[in-house]
DNA sequence: TGCGGCTATTG
DNA sequence: CACAATAGCCGCAG
């Protein structure tokens, strides 16, 4: 029972130190939690106070809290009947929720994923050092070996695209301005530089096609090369950064040091070690089908019975499935324009209690309601939490804000949900892991990767997916909601299947 | 030095 | 292109 996670949970913040766990659990106003001063002249610190943790007014001491030197078993006790306090407040809120029995498996879940971060922070994700340099290497050039070559290396990738350029100009390549004026100047005119608008160009002049490769490789210099092995590769030959069990807007696990968002390129790289192979696992469309399960909409959960869960969808509007697709993701996401706007009028008709469920949580965003999702982490929405201080907004500004909340909301149900679900399955895997001597190295919002022992390869592929089926049928009671995992064993992430 | 804007990567 | 993240560099304000 991790009280900072349930915490989390119940008052949807990011923030769980003790003084706000304690006033939350006894539902104290979070404004006035007092925060520690330095004694001076006026405010000394009253040495008896100290002996009572709690204040007057309820709220945890915080010279208490931050007291040095030794722990000593009276303070360990009175710390552990401070937990204990607040767990069975907890208990009891959880109970309270109208989704009760739901938000105490969470809680439990949540509380579990706390302890995988742990373990995934300190065990790492197996990452070969030299076939990572030799990526590098082949982007951006061998291991500088001084500074003079560093900067030596740098200026020889900016001429690659300077010499393209029309002569008498200064231009910085890593200023998105000097970007945009240099294009003008070949006659080009675009309102940002982004990539996915100069890949657009037709009959793209040298310059363009420099700029879009000096563009790559310059991520790889500067995020995810060799300063980033420096940083986080262990000798061990592990990668390891920070994790979060729930965090964001709606409850996902979230990953530093680039264990979320490494460029493809590199997953070649992350290879198992010796006498170890990868159970890699994930989820097949687990928004939409998260959806069906929340919303209990009998049609679209009837669908869900398909291997892709797009395609009966497609049947049911009559249009083509990549149409079908973009349409459930704008529904999602709250995408009103575009390519899917049509399709969108057919899913309201086609699925209609599926549809109410998320208009009913962007009217709930637009107005500032605070909601909860299925598995009852609160979602907050009220305006305490959005209005930027001290700016003065216009009609038009608010609108477009109520909109993006509304936007916010509808997806943090899903995703928010989809994350509990998640978080159900990666903590049985845990669990069961134990008996194989395997151990999850990688939690990726709808993917698993197991380290495990060759022999036992097959064994941990077979429970991975059969804890998808208990993690589905715990989290949610509704057993018409089908989930689907691609699950492989490999030796590298970046392989197909084994 | 801190922060917003722009850009990139991922699910 | 809508949703969610992490992270780098630039330019500006203090």
């Amino acid at each position: 029972w991790d009280l900072a996670a349930v915490h989390r949970l119940l008052a949807g913040e990011w923030r769980a130190d003790a003084g706000r766990v304690w006033a939350g659990a006894h539902g104290l106003d979070t404004d006035s939690i007092p925060v520690r001063r330095p004694p001076d002249l006026f405010h000394q610190a009253a040495a008896d106070d100290q002996r009572h943790p709690v204040r007057p007014d309820g709220h945890l001491h915080p010279q208490w809290l931050e007291e040095a030197g030794p722990i000593t078993s009276a303070r360990l006790a009175t710390w552990a009947q401070l937990a204990l306090e607040v767990a069975q407040l907890q208990h009891s809120q959880l109970r309270g929720l109208s989704c009760g029995s739901q938000a105490s498996a969470t809680a439990r879940a949540e509380s579990a994923a706390e302890l995988l971060c742990a373990e995934l922070e300190f065990d790492g994700l197996p990452l070969d050092r030299s076939v990572a340099e030799r990526i590098i290497a082949d982007s951006i050039g061998p291991r500088p070996s001084s500074e003079i070559e560093l900067v030596d290396q740098r200026n020889r990738r900016d001429a690659e695209v300077l010499c393209h350029a029309p002569p008498g100009g200064r231009f910085d390549l890593r200023s998105p301005a000097d970007v945009r004026s240099l294009l003008r100047r070949i006659g080009i005119e675009v309102p940002d530089t982004r990539a996915w608008r100069l890949e657009a160009i037709v009959d793209p002049p040298p310059l363009v096609t420099a700029l879009l490769a000096w563009r790559k490789a310059e991520r790889v210099a500067s995020t995810y090369g060799y300063t980033w092995l420096d940083n986080h590769l262990g000798a061990d030959s592990r990668l390891r950064g920070s994790w979060s069990g729930s965090d964001g807007a709606a409850g996902r696990m979230t990953a530093s040091a680039g264990l979320h968002n490494m460029p493809a390129e590199m997953r070649p790289a992350v290879v198992a070690e010796n006498g170890r192979v990868f159970v890699r696992a994930d989820l097949g469309q687990i928004e939409p089908r998260v959806l069906a399960a929340v919303s209990g909409d009998p049609l679209l959960a009837a669908a869900t019975a398909a291997p892709d869960l797009y395609a009966p969808i497609a049947e049911q509007l009559g249009v083509a499935r990549s149409i079908a697709k973009v349409a459930v993701l704008g529904a999602m996401y709250g995408q009103t324009t575009g390519r899917g706007a049509d399709a969108l009028r057919s899913l309201d008709r086609a699925y209609p209690v599926a549809m109410t469920y998320l208009r009913e949580a962007s009217v709930a965003g637009r107005s500032g309601r605070n909601l909860r999702t299925f598995g009852g982490r609160l979602i907050r929405l009220d305006s305490s939490s959005w209005v930027v201080e001290g700016s003065a907004h216009d009609d038009r500004e608010s609108r477009t804000r109520d909109a993006a909340r509304g936007r916010y909301a509808r997806n943090a149900m899903v995703q928010g949900a989809a994350a509990e679900l998640f978080k159900v399955w990666a903590a049985l895997v845990r669990a069961r892991c134990t008996a194989f001597d395997a151990r999850i190295v990688l939690c990726l919002h709808d993917e698993l990767l197991v380290h495990a022992p060759i022999e036992h390869a097959a064994a941990v592929a077979e429970m991975v997916g059969s804890c998808l089926q208990e993690a589905a049928a715990r989290w949610s009671p509704d057993r018409r909601v089908r989930f689907v995992a691609d699950i492989s064993i490999i030796a590298r992430w970046s392989d197909v299947s084994g």
